[in-house]
DNA sequence: ATTAAATATCCGCAATACGGAAAACCAATA
DNA sequence: TATTGGTTTTCCGTATTGCGGATATTTAAT
């Protein structure tokens, strides 16, 4: 909304600067709800006028961003049609086992990935219960108050934790949330331990979530189940835990064969 | 699939040439299922490797691009959250013509897209009556007991609809739900005779619902007024069938036509 | 071990995109 | 309708940026 939000363009050494700026433009449209005029634009990515029109109007060409008759920018349909087959690139191997787990526990399965300091739900087959999980698709959350995140990050090393946590913070959005590093590398370790995460109600109250990470995957990735408290119970992780396993297990084996 | 598909890159007027590559590549990678190593990249794209390969290590940087171990790359994460943004946007063009429609109607509007295999409600419009559907935006259904679910489907072929509703169940809320995937074959032959949907106190007893697909759309998408049946009867479906099919055709056009 | 084919890195050249300046445009005021 | 202030858009000379031939390096195959 305000012009903080926007963390300028990143300008990584040896990028190309047009597509690195391209792709701020997205962002920056994306953030703002709806459409983004060009000088609102330009006040939150610190660029001249004529500079982000040109691209701008490279990306109307393209179809990624469309122009409204009040000439405000917003994300066009041919982001629909890349983001949803990257989605199902990346979750295609594990769709079938969450609808498994889901018809076998009754309870929402998701798969995440990790983009930068962040998890991004990849993909969710949700439960038929009246009260369910509703994670959407393409959602980023951090990555210490997740099961998925934290499956993730005991698969890393101290090193890349500390430095993940640090540029993406700490936040307790609940009482039981891990608020410090520390708490956090004793987690990850009994995580290695049992060999799966446990989200107590750490993102969100009465929520409970199992996930675990999917072993020698390309790109990080993990599974879990979660619901509320009340069904989400020891008695159901005896269940859940063998079948989250042999999920894991199976997409691994899935993901370096099928290609 | 094979080298013939790209139509190399189309290079526009006043474009900017690196962002106009860069979604090339994109495109690229998307059609090739999977992983596109970067000499069949090269190949679809008629450009020199070292130029590819400079593009797409600032996609990989930006998150868009993931590169797996074998050296192939792949469409990422960061390209799930736009088009997901983009398609929660997209809702936005049929607003306005939502509104049009309560206020000549007097019964609530919605907008729907398909995410995985489920209906998303994406945008509202609720009449101002006191009895009233209230569809929450964001809620997600079934595709097979909604309007707007069956209108999408309607647009879709034989094995895609198979294989929607045997992944995501076929539940049965009401005595009047469809529940085997052979009647549902007939209804949705029905709904593509008479060009739109109508769900027949199937999701919900004593609401009735007028859908239509929006044609050609970037994504599946659909529009629907419905109702309590006392109101929303045959000749409140002789008017409402006219008008909806001129707001889908609008929207059809906004949402190529405002370049 | 040797070869072949892929991918990644250098670096000088010039084509490319940049952005200041100014013109069209639109939307409020008077 | 004329005037103004704030947009958006077009121009165009410049130098920064990205380009791609040539080369080094890594990986796979024999």
């Amino acid at each position: 909304m305000s012009s903080k939000d926007t963390p300028a363009i990143r300008q990584t050494k040896g990028g190309v600067q047009s597509v690195e700026r391209a792709f701020g433009l997205l962002e920056c449209i994306a953030n703002s709800s709806g459409s983004a005029t060009l000088s609102h634009i330009a006040a939150d990515v610190s660029l001249p006028l004529p500079t982000i029109h040109r691209l701008l109007n490279t990306l109307v060409n393209l179809g990624v961003v469309r122009q409204l008759p009040d000439r405000g920018y917003a994300l066009g349909p041919g982001l629909v049609r890349l983001g949803n087959l990257a989605g199902s690139q990346l979750g295609q191997f594990a769709r079938p086992y969450l609808r498994d787990l889901v018809s076998e526990l009754g309870e929402s399965a998701n798969v995440a990935t990790m983009d930068g300091d962040m998890v991004v739900y990849v993909d969710q087959v949700a439960s038929q219960r009246q009260m369910r999980m509703f994670t959407e698709v393409g959602r980023r959350a951090h990555m210490h108050d997740t099961g998925v995140g934290k499956a993730m990050l005991a698969g890393l090393d101290a090193e890349q934790v500390r430095h993940i946590v640090t540029t993406a913070g700490m936040p307790t959005p609940t009482e039981f949330s891990i608020g410090s590093i520390s708490a956090l590398e004793a987690e990850l370790e009994r995580i290695r331990e049992r060999g799966y995460a446990i989200d107590e109600q750490e993102q969100e109250l009465g929520v409970r979530c199992f996930a675990m990470a999917i072993p020698d995957a390309p790109a990080p990735l993990a599974i879990s189940v979660s619901g509320p408290v009340s069904r989400v119970d020891q008695t159901f992780a005896d269940r859940a835990i063998p079948l989250l396993r042999s999920a894991a297990a199976q997409i691994s084996v899935d993901m370096r064969g099928g290609a």
